[in-house]
DNA sequence: GAAGTTTGTTACTTTGTAAGTTACGTAAAT
DNA sequence: ATTTACGTAACTTACAAAGTAACAAACTTC
């Protein structure tokens, strides 16, 4: 399967809206994201519904900010996705007959739900409107190193 | 993709083997998971390399354990494997251009690395005679609940 | 209201990786 | 010598997201 980049991806394009006053076309992030404009309304339909942008049609139409980019942290937009599948390893079979094979499952699935529990823990624990600021001090330090 | 369930299987193949006083063949093995014998092989070379089973051909060959499994933690299991992928979502690209590209693409990799990290903990405080121990309990608070 | 723009959605094709399969060489036991 | 069983390479299948194509619906502009 090709890697599911989807939330990198939506990410990217709420910081793209953030710095524009006017909408943009699923033409214009989807050049910007090396992806087809029909793969752009798709990924950024969830975070429509979950009211974190707009669109529009005809004219002039588009894509915008519909909240606060301090109001949304990196947990929403995960779910307005779908909260989709983390991991590319798992169990076969969730109830086995075999105490061992359960066993071993359950030892998996633990590691598993610790994982996918921190990974939301940091997820939770930032903003989108804290990857501006981050994303505005790389600038900075660019243009200081410049000097 | 098929996901991929090499972790939990050879956890099952190893509880197994710590069961039984005969090697376990490739296809008797394979039987017990629902896969192919060739299929087995492959899982259980990383293990063979890592010196946790021994291998030997012929008659009354198959696959043997050849450490105590009180000294293999789990997250060693996992590198014998190869330590595969864990995660099914990822960037695409590892060092865009784009500085707002650049804030997305590190805040997910901070997450994957907060949930990897805790994954491997979670593995690194378990070993394999553990799971043994675990299964022992189920089967007799099975019991238990017969009577 | 006609023309043009842009989304919303559906259907289809492509892609990447592990699973699954096949085949055969190698080594050990009888 | 024959049979058993691993070791390995080559190939096919399965699956989910990416990617693509197409078109109706809705909005803007003139």
């Amino acid at each position: 399967m090709p890697t599911d980049s989807r939330l990198p991806r939506v990410l990217h394009v709420l910081l793209h809206l953030d710095g524009v006053d006017r909408p943009m076309t699923s033409e214009m992030i989807g050049e910007m994201l090396g992806a087809n404009p029909s793969l752009v309304r798709r990924m950024m339909g969830g975070l429509r519904k979950a009211g974190f942008v707009g669109s529009t049609k005809g004219h002039h139409g588009g894509w915008h900010l519909a909240r606060r980019l301090d109001e949304i942290s990196l947990a929403d937009v995960y779910a307005a996705l779908g909260a989709p599948n983390l991991f590319s390893v798992g169990m076969s079979d969730d109830a086995p007959q075999c105490l061992l094979e359960r066993a071993a499952n359950a030892a998996t699935a633990r590691a598993l739900d610790q994982a996918r529990a921190h990974f939301l823990a940091e997820l939770q624990g930032v903003t989108v409107a804290e990857l501006v600021e981050n994303a505005r001090r790389d600038i900075e330090a660019f243009q200081q190193g410049q000097r």
